[in-house]
DNA sequence: AACATTATTGCAAAAACTTACAATAAGGTG
DNA sequence: CACCTTATTGTAAGTTTTTGCAATAATGTT
C-alpha cells in the first residue's frame, strides 16, 4: 500500500479515480528531492506501474497540476518540471549555473493582492520562477 | 530597407551579425500587435526570407531573447511566445478565457529589489506571467 | 575586389510533447 | 457479486522543438 493512497479521498470527493498510474506518479513525486521533468517521472514511475506510457505521464502531470496536487514550474530552458504540492514557495534560479533557491510565498502575497486590485482579476495564485545571477557566479565575474 | 536595420549596430557591437533571417524575424515581431508562437513567426517571416527554416526560427528567437531584443513569455498552454522588447511589462492571463492584461513593471520593481536583498542574487529581471480569473469570467461563475 | 575567419544557416534526424479514439478498469448500484 | 457508467489508459500517429554537422554567407583585412 503506497503512501500515495492518502490522496484517494481528495480525488474521490472531486469525482476522479485513483489508478495504479496516478499512484505511481504521486509516489515518485513525493519521494523526489527536487523538480522532475516528465521524462524523469516516466522513468521512475514505470518501475511501479509497468504499463505506464508517456502520454499518460504528460496527461497525469497536467491533471494533478489542475487539481493542485502537484506544482508545475519552468526550468531555465523553459521546460516544465513538477514537484509535489506542499509548502507554498516559488523559485529563484541562477541564469548562469542553474542553482535554485526557494522564495517564500509570503514575499509575493501582497503583490498578488495589489495585482488583483489593479486588474480586477481574482484567484491569482500562480507559481512563479524568477531568474537572476547567484552570489557565487557574481564573484566569478568579478575576477 | 527594412525597419529592422536599426538593430544592426546593436548586434555588431556585440560581435553578432545581421542576416536576412534575423531581419525578417525582427520585422515580423515589430509589426505584430501581440505575442507570436514560433510557428506564427515562421509563417510570416518566411514571406520575407524564403529560405528560412523552422530550426532557425527557434534558434533566432532564443538568441534574440538572450540579447534582450525580444521578450519571451508563456501562454496559457505553457508554450513560449515572443514579442519585441520595448516597454517593460509583464502579463496577467485569465486561466479561463485566456484574456491578457499588461502589468506595469514598476509594480514588480520593489519585489525584485527585495528578492535580491533576501537571496543575494543580482540582476533579477525576468519577465513573469501571472494567471488568474478575469472579471468577465468571475461574473459568469456568479450566475 | 578577393580572401580569410567564423557566426549563422539549412538539412536531416532525433527527441519531446500532444491528440483522437477505441479498449480498459474504477467505483457506484442492484 | 455481477452489471453499468464513464473516467482513464494505451496505441498509433501527428505536431512541435531540439541537435549535430556540413554548407553558406556576413564582416574585417589586405
Amino acid at each position: 500500500m503506497s503512501c500515495a493512497s492518502e490522496y484517494v479521498p481528495y480525488l474521490r470527493t472531486r469525482g476522479y479515480r485513483m489508478t495504479r498510474q496516478r499512484m505511481a506518479i504521486l509516489h515518485v513525486l513525493r519521494h523526489a528531492e527536487t523538480h522532475l521533468s516528465p521524462l524523469e517521472v516516466y522513468k521512475r514511475a514505470r518501475l511501479e506501474a509497468p504499463s505506464l506510457t508517456e502520454p499518460t505521464v504528460y496527461r497525469t502531470l497536467d491533471f494533478l497540476s489542475e487539481i493542485a496536487l502537484v506544482r508545475p514550474s519552468y526550468n531555465p530552458n523553459g521546460h516544465l518540471t513538477y514537484e509535489i504540492a506542499g509548502n507554498h514557495h516559488h523559485h529563484l534560479v541562477c541564469k548562469n549555473c542553474g542553482t535554485e533557491t526557494e522564495v517564500e510565498h509570503s514575499l509575493l502575497e501582497s503583490l498578488y493582492r495589489l495585482l488583483e486590485m489593479n486588474s480586477g482579476y481574482r484567484s491569482i495564485n500562480s507559481h512563479v520562477t524568477f531568474f537572476g545571477v547567484c552570489p557565487k557566479c557574481q564573484n566569478q565575474k568579478d575576477q
